[in-house]
DNA sequence: TATTCATATAATAATCCGTTCATATGAAAA
DNA sequence: TTTTCATATGAACGGATTATTATATGAATA
């Protein structure tokens, strides 16, 4: 990690230079204050983290699909497999992900486990996003 | 890709079963149903791409850092750098997914580019990530 | 209890993606 | 027009993640 303390020729807006310039002095103080209010008030890297997860969840195409198969109600493995077109070992992966960040839920149903959305959350989510995508 | 037809042997719920097993014969008719429909209902590989795509970007943590810093005011690089401790070049990498994926923009100012969150759903979105972050 | 069958897991291969270093670009200032 | 300096880009490396094949697990039924 490259970081720490660097040496000031660096710093653009410093205060050796004159009032010229498209912003002016005051605002790049400004700007220099703002940027350490970010680095002060930036969420811990675990914050961070967990922050990104369900994003990362959503993010990736095998699971989207998944949840659009399971907003139509919920399934077995098998099934949404032949939903989403994949085999079952993966369905079974993605399906643990989805779980595990608590997007799905399962219960179990004689020999099947059967798989559904979590919450409303959720659904409303990829909803807003199907939406956001159809309109382009 | 090992699609396409399969044989009938791995079928649950398949007719010749009986009414034994934890669900009912209907019930498995239903479920065949709705894998069928949710097959039938599954966005092109295209859209559910794009459905995607902002959710990936949102999904990293380096990304998140840049959102997060930028939700208290424009910035350029050289701050956002600063703020969120990584050097130029990859924040200008991430600045560029970020803003191909219209979740910032940018302006130049003097000798400066500044960068800002897009719109209010961004931030909004972000704001809520946190909350739900901040509550575990 | 033994068998069956849906689901889960392990291991591996293949791919994607973030990071870094080095360098290019191009707007602003001189 | 030349120089300077912030930002962008290209290439390469390494780590992480997905897909696949083969096999294990374990609940349900007989």
């Amino acid at each position: 990690m490259p970081e720490e303390e660097k040496t000031e020729t660096n710093i653009p807006f410093a205060e050796e230079n004159g009032a010229e310039g498209a912003d002016s002095v005051e605002e790049a103080c400004e700007h220099e204050l703002l940027a350490g209010r970010a680095r002060k008030s930036m969420p811990s890297e675990e914050q961070i983290e967990c922050m990104c997860a369900a994003f990362k969840v959503l993010g990736e195409p095998s699971r989207m699909k998944i949840l659009l198969a399971l907003m139509g109600g919920e399934l077995c493995v098998y099934h949404i497999a032949e939903a989403v077109g994949g085999n079952q070992s993966n369905v079974s992966h993605q399906l643990r992900i989805l779980k595990d960040a608590r997007i799905v839920r399962s219960r179990r149903a004689g020999k099947n486990i059967l798989y559904s959305v979590a919450d409303e959350h959720v659904t409303a989510i990829v909803l807003m996003s199907r939406a956001h995508a159809e309109c382009r």
